[in-house]
RNA sequence: GGGGACGUAGCUCAGUUGGUUAGAGCGCUGCCCUGUCACGGCAGAGGUCGCGGGUUCGAGCCCCGUCGUCCCCGCCA
């Protein structure tokens, strides 16, 4: 096949943008051939670029060589259109696409470059399995939807900065080789060659060189920054990923969520979709108590808790656990299930319970029975009163969970157990009956999106196996100064709370942030607290110590993540939907095929062997 | 590290209780077609049933192992 040199020409138009009004116009588009209608002697070819596809028309009579290419031309094949703008006559016209009041009539045709026949077709809206794509990237990319995908991210990612530096915040680059810190994730590192033994590592998050520049007096900072954690992946979870990160000096936790709501309702904007604020504000323990979960998914009502209706001697009857909670909770609009169908729900939550104490009061049959009836109305009118309605219509799913007799009040330590245990039932059930209740069925408005606040997080948590007490965010976030004062943080870590907020989207959790530690001595104490002595502080985090003296202001900041924000505006379940070369659940690169072995020379340079481990 | 789902033509999938030559749609190739837009018509090519082993007269189907992709738990300060 012979193809065309490009010579001097260029385009005047994109593929997306003509309209009627530009009729009688000679324009010169290019891109990719979508696809190829040959009617003999007229050949229509759908050309298509990230704007959208023209269709153009090559008539043999009018254009015979130009015809001739187009005989040639195949899918993906990549072609210059010289032509003038047509309006479609009457009835020709395709209202299923933007440019289909015009088509363009070709005079000449030059074939740019040719495809091989791709594996998938990217005008195909069925997608092929997904490491066919991920292999094929490019042609993936190729397909409106992401192309979409991407282009929102670009004015999502634009209209944050733009509203971050109106608020005075600079944008500050700090270092992908940087130093292992062992807490947390697992750190990706990377071999000095210089210094032989030694590792660089790619940072989890900017987290101490943001906070030392607030000691720099930079005052406000941001990066949309990428991260890095050698962690296994989720739907949600890429190895790197893009955080929006921020930081200021004196602020007030008001202060941060302001200007966090304030750039989510400029990237929401971008997005078409008009955001109001401030968002719902909850502590912790709030969440806990009403959603079971710290990241609440407000889309379901929330749990009630029926403690009131069922005195001791009451329990006693039904074999409930005295002094532990009894929870309720409506999945709304589920439709009335039948008999079987409501046993076999039963069973297979008391299934998936297990032996952990935890049983389902029936409240349909409680209905049937006069004894209980007046307990199974209590139980309704209370649902009903948390859900803001006079009454629940039969076809809203009621599902109350009891502690049976000797039910522990913890489990693995957690006072909090049951609550966690019955919102996780409350998300399974609310993910089965989806379909059913619409409340995770996107309508493009303000109403998709449910915001909050949570606050007040604990500062510690236990864990059991190693028998001590972690930070629960990091150990440079503030406790509150009461819980400081009354000295908790020795006699009760369990009850200090954290000046610690995250945000959380549609049970998402898109960021989370805190008040730091500011004062060397706070900080000293707290990496104590955690069971550290101050040499390993100093051996860890030495430089920060030293920093922190020499006049560190107040400070605070956040983080949220970049690609989970572009993931739920796209409507998307999966990171690897908004990132253009993302990894697989592996961490395997499937395109480029990374990670790959190296040359036993590069060993040699890094000071590094290789050994199995079997 | 653990649990689950999947793997058959380039793609999406079907394939009965283990039984003759493994099918469909789309795509692809050739021919025909001047108004299609998921164009249409005719003809055709295309398969190591992920891989290895086993059971069996006989395996896409049963068993064992293994690899890959996806989802979840652990993990993600």
């Amino acid at each position: 096949m012979t193809l065309d040199f490009l010579g001097t020409l260029q385009r005047t138009q994109m593929c997306g943008e003509l309209r009627a009004e530009q009729a009688g116009q000679d324009v010169v588009l290019m891109g990719w051939v979508n696809r190829r209608r040959d009617h003999g002697n007229l050949i229509f070819l759908d050309v298509r670029d990230r704007t959208g596809i023209t269709q153009v028309v090559l008539d043999h009579e009018q254009a015979g060589e130009a015809h001739a290419k187009a005989e040639a031309a195949r899918s993906e094949f990549v072609v210059a259109v010289k032509g003038r703008v047509r309006r479609r006559a009457a009835g020709l016209e395709n209202p299923n696409m933007p440019t289909g009041e015009i088509e363009v009539v070709a005079n000449e045709l030059l074939l740019l470059n040719e495809s091989k026949t791709p594996p998938f077709s990217p005008a195909e809206d069925a997608i092929a399995n997904e490491e066919v794509r991920l292999k094929y990237r490019y042609l993936d990319l190729r397909r409106t939807e992401m192309q979409h995908n991407f282009a929102l991210r670009s004015r999502v990612a634009m209209a944050i900065r733009n509203f971050l530096v109106d608020e005075g915040f600079l944008e500050i680059e700090t270092p992908f080789m940087t130093r292992s810190t062992p807490e947390g994730a697992r750190d990706y590192l990377v071999p000095s060659r210089v210094h032989a033994g030694t590792f660089y590592a790619l940072p989890q998050s900017p987290q101490i060189f943001k906070q030392i520049l607030m000691i720099s007096g930079f005052d406000k900072y941001f990066q949309i920054a990428r991260c890095f954690r050698d962690e296994d992946l989720r739907a949600d979870r890429q190895p790197e990923f893009t955080q929006i990160d921020l930081e200021m000096s004196f602020p007030q936790m008001e202060n941060i969520f302001r200007t966090a709501e304030g750039f989510l309702v400029a990237a929401f904007n971008a997005a078409g979709i008009k955001l109001t604020t401030p968002f719902v504000h909850m502590t912790y323990d709030e969440a806990i108590k009403n959603y079971g979960i710290d990241k609440p998914d407000m889309r379901l009502p929330a749990m009630v808790s029926l403690d009131d209706l069922l005195p001791p001697d009451l329990r006693t009857t039904l074999k409930i656990e005295q002094g532990l909670p009894i929870l309720g909770f409506v999945i709304p609009g589920v439709g009335e299930l039948s008999g079987s169908a409501r046993k076999a729900l039963l069973n297979e939550v008391r299934g998936g319970f297990g032996d952990c104490g935890l049983d389902l009061l029936d409240v349909v049959r409680l209905r049937t029975s006069p004894d209980f009836a007046p307990l199974a109305d209590a139980i309704s009118a209370a649902l009903a009163k948390g859900l803001g309605v006079d009454a629940l219509s039969p076809d809203d799913l009621i599902t109350v969970v009891t502690p049976k007799l000797g039910t522990p009040a913890k489990w693995n330590h957690d006072p909090q157990w049951i609550y966690k245990r019955v919102g996780a039932l409350r998300l399974q059930l609310g993910t089965k009956y989806a379909e059913k209740h619409g409340r995770f069925a996107k309508t493009g408005t303000e109403s998709d999106f449910k915001f909050c606040w949570v606050t007040d997080f604990p500062m510690y948590e236990w864990d059991e196996e190693a028998k001590v007490w972690n930070a629960a965010h990091h150990p440079f976030t503030s406790p509150h100064e009461e819980d400081i004062k009354a000295g908790r943080l020795t006699n009760d870590k369990g009850a200090v709370r954290a000046l610690a907020y995250d945000i959380v989207l549609n049970g998402t959790e898109l960021g989370s942030g805190s008040i730091r530690i500011h004062r060397q001595d706070v900080q000293a104490e707290i990496f104590r607290s955690l069971g550290m002595t101050d040499e390993e502080a100093h051996e860890r985090f030495g430089f920060f110590l030293d920093a922190l003296e020499y006049g560190t202001p107040p400070h605070g900041g956040i983080a949220l993540g970049l690609d989970r924000i572009v993931m739920i505006l796209a409507g998307a379940t999966s990171l690897r939907e908004v990132i253009a070369f993302p990894k697989t659940a592996k961490a395997i690169d499937l395109m480029v095929d990374a990670p790959t072995p190296v040359s036993d020379l590069q060993l040699r340079d890094l000071h590094l062997r290789t050994v199995s481990r079997s």
